[in-house]
DNA sequence: GAACCGATTGCCT
DNA sequence: GGCAATCGGTTCG
């Protein structure tokens, strides 16, 4: 079948996709659609282009660089934990927590293609008249922007039913259509630890936040 | 407590 | 290409 309808979402991935290796998940994640229901919110779906993989301890670019603090210690708990981020003061990054408990793998969600509720995304993008899409979720501040994503998500687990009063629910089904042509590279913005090849992108999706980094 | 810093972005020259 | 914005977390005294 060449035309298959790839709308339907896959199977919700759960603790088994994530309980891998940091770097198997932050490769398979590319293709996977992420879903967020903010509470009282539109559902949104995105397909997801861009991840990056950070390891634990060892990796000094990981928040969990020689050993757990209050803020990394959501890191070294169980998988599929969703670990959530404020940068600079501004933006908001998301991530998964990977591999089994104590790991302290991250897998950080650097950017999507929208799918469904682009409306509701270029809402929370301010006054730009017509964005494209690598503005709207094309970058990990971006994609959480668009998502409505900030503290408060920190901590919920993926797939999990919304709890009350909480920010809604959100959750990562799986590859569904062509398989990506996958590229490795380096990861960006990183002081130490930007020559590792842990960023994964999809080479051929136009929402990138930045062109593939070749490693020499 | 105070100082320093960052897994970013958007606007400036 | 440069650089300011802005604040929670971490580190240091």
């Amino acid at each position: 079948m060449e035309d298959r309808d790839h709308s339907e979402a896959g199977p919700v991935l759960g603790r088994a996709f994530f309980v891998r290796s940091t770097l198997a998940v932050a490769r398979d994640l590319i293709g996977c659609r992420l879903h967020v229901e903010p509470a009282g919110g539109e559902p949104l779906v995105g397909r997801i282009v861009e991840t990056e993989g950070y390891l634990g301890r060892e990796d000094p670019a990981s928040h969990a660089a020689g050993g757990p603090t209050p803020r990394s210690a959501i890191m070294y708990g169980e998988p599929a934990i969703v670990y959530v981020y404020l940068i600079y003061g501004l933006h908001h990054c998301l991530n998964l927590v990977t591999g089994p408990e104590g790991s302290a793998g991250a897998v950080l969600i650097r950017a999507l293609e929208p799918e469904r509720g682009r409306p509701a995304m270029v809402r929370r993008c301010g006054p730009a008249r017509r964005p494209a899409d690598r503005e709207l979720t094309g970058g990990p501040g971006r994609l959480c922007r668009a998502c409505g994503i900030d503290l408060a998500w920190n901590g919920l687990p993926a797939g999990a039913v919304a709890p009350p009063g909480g920010p809604g629910r959100l959750w990562v089904s799986a590859r569904r259509g062509p398989e990506p042509r996958i590229l490795a590279g380096g990861r960006i913005g990183v002081r130490r630890g930007g020559e590792l090849p842990y960023r994964f992108v999809d080479a051929d999706s136009p929402c990138l936040s930045r062109p593939p980094v070749p490693l020499r």
